[in-house]
RNA sequence: GGAGAGAUGUCCGAGUGGUUUAAGGAGCACGCCUGGAAAGUGUGUAUACUUCAAAAGGGUAUCGCGGGUUCGAAUCCCGCUCUCUCCGCCA
């Protein structure tokens, strides 16, 4: 969420901002910042009553101690009166904080100023493309014909054992998966990377401080019993590493890659073009995940763009990158690029990464901080993106080097598969 | 899942109702000393909010988390979380 500082220092750069994102709901801010006022005095109003009953506490002990016991009465009553005061100033001033607190996770990230304006993928700004399209055989198959023509998924059977949406991945197929997570930790810790591999289920906590929570809650799935939430994306925990941390500015950036699998409910978005691996309840992902100064945080976007696209290359998939339009961005992101590859049997561009700098949006709510040279104390930026998603990689993949002798794999990851060829 | 023990600052660790304004030690930072270092020595060393034009200084809260008792709580009471030991189960 954004910082009240900001948007008592800054209101009209962050108007500006957020109307990049079609946010209309400008009265807000004047709302929060009234309440800010509220909660200040009230919380003096409250400090100034506690440290009298403080002062009054020493006095009564001060006569205790010298045997005049009875001296102390008027000064206890005047603390149960003060302390009937700090009561109810307390719980106002909890109350004005749950009131902030409400209306800032109604305002969304306020996106970079190079962010296109714009309502729709249709505004979105191609920023690049390139990579070779395909020309594919007579009678070239989509994916989800080829993995049932080489026996690569099962849907079927994912139907029975859990339902719609949770594929089997088997043989060579489930080899596929495996090399391609590999190949993706590999690159990524090659890059400088550092690898964790986290749970899969988060807290509460955890999935408040990224976000998930409380707007997002539909999209996961829940272990009610327990308190727990499947992690959507390896963002989650990963980004919860740093929780509550002040780290030191000579450690930024800080580079972390994790594997996991994701788990979406996907609740109300099934329908055109979700067929096979294009959209799916569970699916594999590498994310990387930086924490960075905020002096150079874009610069680092660039750097996770470009490792991003690194990957296709060597995959040798036909790509193009998008810089989103703000009403294609997500609630929290300031600026994100968006990579789609060419899925040439569909002849549709599929998403397979997106790559986001979040500024302190994100470091806000999680109170990730760093301590600066002079020992000030300021929020991180906070970074990341797919490096890969599995699913859509693979759907490309098939497709697009489908021949009429069977599958051919990228020479970059035949030795992590093995083979070279399916056929 | 059962029984017991525990959670104090960057770390170790003392503290069972009032100079604890959290002892002491270690680490770290800076200074002195030194040709340089070590040793020695001195000073400093949490976070959030707030007050102040700013700085300095001040106020409030925080001893796992949340409540309660009391004039006063790290300390007593209740609930929760987590850790350790033993038992049970187990890849």
């Amino acid at each position: 969420m954004l910082t009240i500082p900001y948007i008592r220092e800054h209101k009209e750069e962050c108007i500006n901002r957020l109307s990049i994102k079609n946010f209309t709901r400008f009265e807000l801010l004047d709302e929060i910042l009234a309440l800010d006022d509220e909660r200040r005095k009230t919380q003096q109003e409250n400090d100034e009553a506690l440290a009298e009953a403080n002062s009054i506490a020493r006095q009564v002990g001060d006569l205790c101690k010298q045997g005049k016991a009875a001296e102390a009465a008027p000064l206890k009553a005047r603390v149960a009166e003060l302390k009937e005061l700090t009561k109810v100033k307390g719980e106002r001033l909890e109350e004005v904080k749950r009131l902030i607190n409400s209306k800032l996770v109604e305002i969304p990230n306020t996106p970079n100023l190079l962010v296109p304006r714009g309502r729709t993928a249709a505004d979105n700004l191609v920023v690049s493309e390139e990579g070779k399209m395909p020309e594919l055989p007579k009678n070239a198959l989509p994916h989800w014909e080829l993995l049932n023509k080489y026996q690569l998924a099962d849907f079927e059977l994912g139907n029975k054992v859990t339902g719609a949406g949770f594929p089997f991945y088997k043989g060579k197929g489930a080899r596929l998966q495996r090399a391609l997570i590999n190949f993706f930790l590999d690159e990524a810790v090659a890059d400088g990377y550092f690898e964790v591999q986290p749970p899969i289920l988060v807290n509460e906590a955890s999935a408040y401080a990224t976000g998930q929570l409380p707007d997002k809650e539909a999209q996961m799935y829940a272990v009610p019993l327990d308190k727990m939430y499947m992690i959507p994306t390896a963002e989650v925990p990963v980004t919860n590493i740093f929780r509550d941390q002040i780290v030191q500015e000579s450690q930024l950036p800080i580079k972390t890659v994790a594997y996991s699998n994701c788990f979406r409910r996907e609740a109300g978005s099934w329908g055109k073009n979700v067929r096979g691996l294009n959209r799916l309840h569970q699916f594999d992902k590498v994310e990387i995940v930086e924490i960075a100064h905020p002096d150079n945080s874009y610069e680092r976007l660039e750097a996770m763009k470009e490792h991003v696209a690194n990957l296709l290359r060597k995959l040798e998939l036909p790509f193009h990158v998008l810089r989103l339009c703000g009403g294609d961005m997500s609630w929290t992101s300031a600026m994100t690029y968006d990579y789609e590859v060419w899925s040439a049997a569909q002849q549709l561009w599929l998403e397979v990464s997106s790559v986001s700098c979040f500024e302190t949006f994100q470091s806000n709510r999680l109170k990730l901080r760093f301590k600066d040279k002079d020992g000030n104390i300021q929020l991180a930026h906070t970074l990341n993106g797919s490096a890969l998603a599995l699913p859509r990689i693979v759907a490309a993949l098939l497709e697009n080097n489908q021949t009429e002798d069977g599958i051919l794999i990228p020479k970059a990851l035949q030795p992590y598969t093995g083979f070279e060829i399916i056929k």
